[in-house]
DNA sequence: TCGAGAAGCGAGGGC
DNA sequence: CGCTTCTCGA
């Protein structure tokens, strides 16, 4: 029992809890993937079968880090002796993948295409468009990007077209019951679209099949007999549907063990409902509560800092951090004059780190609030000849990716009009939208000659890989598609570096979907497909590039950075305030995401803002964020543009100086 | 049908 | 300011 002595009393606890719901209330860095990691390697020694284990996380990268954890724990341990094998794994998957692979086991119950497609959120405002068009209104006063939002946040709490549509002319609504009007038409229409082109989106993915375990008992009871025992990674950001899809699955065995930090719910406008977690004693008869307060990631100083700004927050749960590590340094700060100087002083102090203190540039974080903020930063890293990476830039969102993946996914789903859309004319083959309104309305025989022959080219490509996706794998079939559709041949023409660079993109797609080749056929270009929809910020996270991480507060959730730097620390931008959204509660989530980006660090904390910024070309003078005010004096630190501290310098002038 | 250039518009977070 | 959409001529 070895692996109990690394565990603190409270871990322990929580491992050896054998039934009924359990609830971890975890502090960031208070080692909540080792306990779950480990609860699972004790209930396998325990008896329980690899296969009757289901975890499910947020991200593909927490669920990778915990599947390689747990077998890496199973083969460590001597006296386990278990053929493991994929079939006999515990399950761990994201929320959306754990969909899909239900979803796909029940294609006939379900009415729905084995291999349908996944329409991410750029296809489905596409098609939102379209319709907002047909319907002879403008889409620049129905935003489809509103109007899908309104609908994606409908999906989530577990209401459909129909449901909508009853809702709304029941209640006497105010103000914007036209917009609600148009959106339950649009909505409609939206479905229609997807179930014609044998499609679904990502609220589909949760929402079909809460839906699916819910209406039919057999599935359900099938499911509930897989999976007894139960573990939801930051279930405080699970929305409805997610919440309905646990609550079914674990009914009957109740063994459900959720972890989570209410503090660290920053989803909230995708969904997320905080009082899942608030309520999980309510909601679960009889359920053990485990706090894991000691947090073994961050400094006291940093600690004390988080502790601070989270205590301004009303709706929360007590809770209160600490750590036995040591003091460490003080929070340090920075002053810019504009986001080009704030760039360089994160460059220039990276620089520093890696070269004086022989830092590894992984080590690094810069954080910021919005991703445009992004841009100057990169600038200013490739200046200072600092290696970096920046996520949000999502490798399969890249046009020349998606035009190649949209030959992939007609080739399993033929009816797939959106990719059919996509391809039809890329390359350049002389079809334009005129041609495609008629062969998508059925008037081809009104085309000419010369058009006729230049589909039945296109349709013969189509019929090629079709044939082909039945005999070749995966990362052959892609080559296929790319010598025959003449795809890379655009790019060969010119060379020029963006060229160059989509066809190094394209080469990388191919060695990429070489590690699905081994899978059976038809399996391996399903999984593809599913990790080109599925993918997320965060799966981009490539540590053998090793570079300083620019990323988004939102994306760094989970992660943990030995120096991290929070950049745009401006009242207005972080936090942040969009027109019309002045609520408590959403000042209470800016709140928590600073608190999210707080605990990242591991060692150190910069703190950086401007006193000007240009956003929108045009120039604005700023006051220092609030959450720059909040932390205690005796924790901060005033940097110069080197990074050194000026704190002496600068303490008389400190009034003025946070309050220019 | 295509591509260049002009014009207009919009700017949060993501599976 | 940068991206998308629109317009027009070839």
């Amino acid at each position: 029992m070895s692996y109990l002595s690394e565990l603190n009393s409270e871990q322990k606890k929580a491992v050896l809890h054998k039934k009924g719901p359990l609830l971890i209330l975890a502090g960031a860095g208070a080692g909540k993937t080792r306990t779950i990691t480990y609860r699972i390697l004790h209930l396998i020694k325990g008896g329980v079968a690899p296969e009757n284990i289901l975890a499910v996380t947020f991200t593909n990268k927490t669920a990778k880090e915990m599947r390689e954890r747990v077998l890496e724990l199973i083969n460590q341990d001597k006296t386990l002796n278990l053929p493991i094998s994929f079939y006999t794994q515990p399950f761990i998957k994201t929320f959306h993948s754990l969909g899909v692979h239900i979803l796909r086991e029940n294609f006939r119950e379900l009415k729905i295409l084995k291999n349908f497609s996944i329409l991410d959120k750029n296809d489905s405002q596409k098609i939102i468009k379209e319709i907002i068009t047909s319907l002879e209104l403008d889409p620049k006063q129905f935003e489809p990007k509103k109007i899908l939002g309104i609908i994606s946040r409908q999906k989530g709490k577990f209401v459909t077209a129909s449901s909508f549509t009853d809702k709304i002319s029941n209640s006497s609504q105010q103000g914007n019951e036209y917009l609600l009007k148009i959106t339950a038409r649009v909505w409609g229409k939206y479905e229609d679209t997807l179930e014609k082109e044998g499609s679904l989106d990502f609220d589909d993915l949760l929402l079909k099949t809460a839906s699916l375990l819910q209406n039919n008992k057999e599935i359900l009871k099938k499911y509930q007999n897989q999976w007894q025992q139960i573990h939801v990674d930051e279930y405080q950001d699970t929305n409805k549907v997610q919440y309905k899809i646990i609550q079914l699955l674990s009914k009957k065995h109740q063994n459900l063990c959720v972890v989570g930090d209410a503090d660290q719910n920053i989803y909230s406008w995708r969904g997320a409902n905080i009082q899942n977690i608030l309520n999980f004693e309510k909601d679960f008869k009889n359920a053990e509560t485990i706090l894991l307060e000691e947090n073994y990631r961050s400094t006291q100083n940093i600690l004390k800092a988080a502790n601070q700004i989270i205590q301004k927050n009303l709706e929360r749960q007590e809770k209160n951090l600490f750590t036995k590590n040591s003091k460490g340094e003080k929070i340090g700060t920075y002053l810019a004059y504009n986001e080009g100087d704030e760039a360089n002083f994160v460059a220039q102090k990276s620089k520093n780190l890696i070269e004086d203190e022989k830092v590894s540039p992984k080590e690094i974080a810069v954080l910021y609030r919005t991703n445009f903020q992004s841009r100057i930063l990169e600038e200013a890293f490739l200046n200072a000849s600092v290696p970096y990476q920046v996520l949000g830039t999502k490798f399969f969102d890249r046009k020349e990716i998606k035009d190649i993946i949209a030959y992939l996914k007609i080739a399993l789903n033929p009816k797939d009009l959106t990719s059919l859309k996509r391809t039809i004319n890329t390359p350049a083959r002389g079809i334009g939208k005129v041609t495609l309104i008629k062969i998508t309305t059925g008037k081809e025989d009104e085309l000419s000659p010369t058009v006729k022959t230049k589909i039945q080219n296109y349709r013969n490509i189509l019929n090629k890989i079709l044939e082909n996706s039945k005999k070749l794998k995966p990362s052959e079939l892609i080559k296929l598609i790319i010598s025959e559709s003449k795809i890379t041949e655009q790019y060969k023409l010119k060379g020029t570096e963006d060229d160059l660079e989509k066809l190094s993109n394209i080469k990388e797609l191919v060695s990429l979907a070489i590690k699905y080749d081994k899978l059976p056929l038809g399996e391996g270009l399903e999984k593809l497909l599913e990790e080109v929809a599925l993918s997320s910020d965060q799966d981009e996270i490539d540590d053998n590039i090793g570079g300083v991480k620019l990323m988004t507060v939102h994306s760094a959730k989970g992660l943990e950075f030995d120096y991290v730097f929070i950049t745009g620390l401006e009242d207005g931008l972080f936090p942040s305030k969009m027109m019309g959204e002045n609520s408590i509660s959403k000042e209470e989530e800016e709140r928590r995401l600073f608190y999210v980006a707080i605990t990242r660090a591991r060692k150190k904390i910069f703190l950086s803002y401007t006193s000007t910024r240009t956003i929108f070309g045009s120039r604005r003078t700023n006051i220092v964020s609030e959450f720059v005010t909040d932390i205690d004096e005796n924790l901060i630190e005033y940097t110069d543009s080197l990074g050194d501290n000026i704190s002496q310098d600068i303490s008389d002038e400190k009034i003025e100086y946070l309050e220019w």
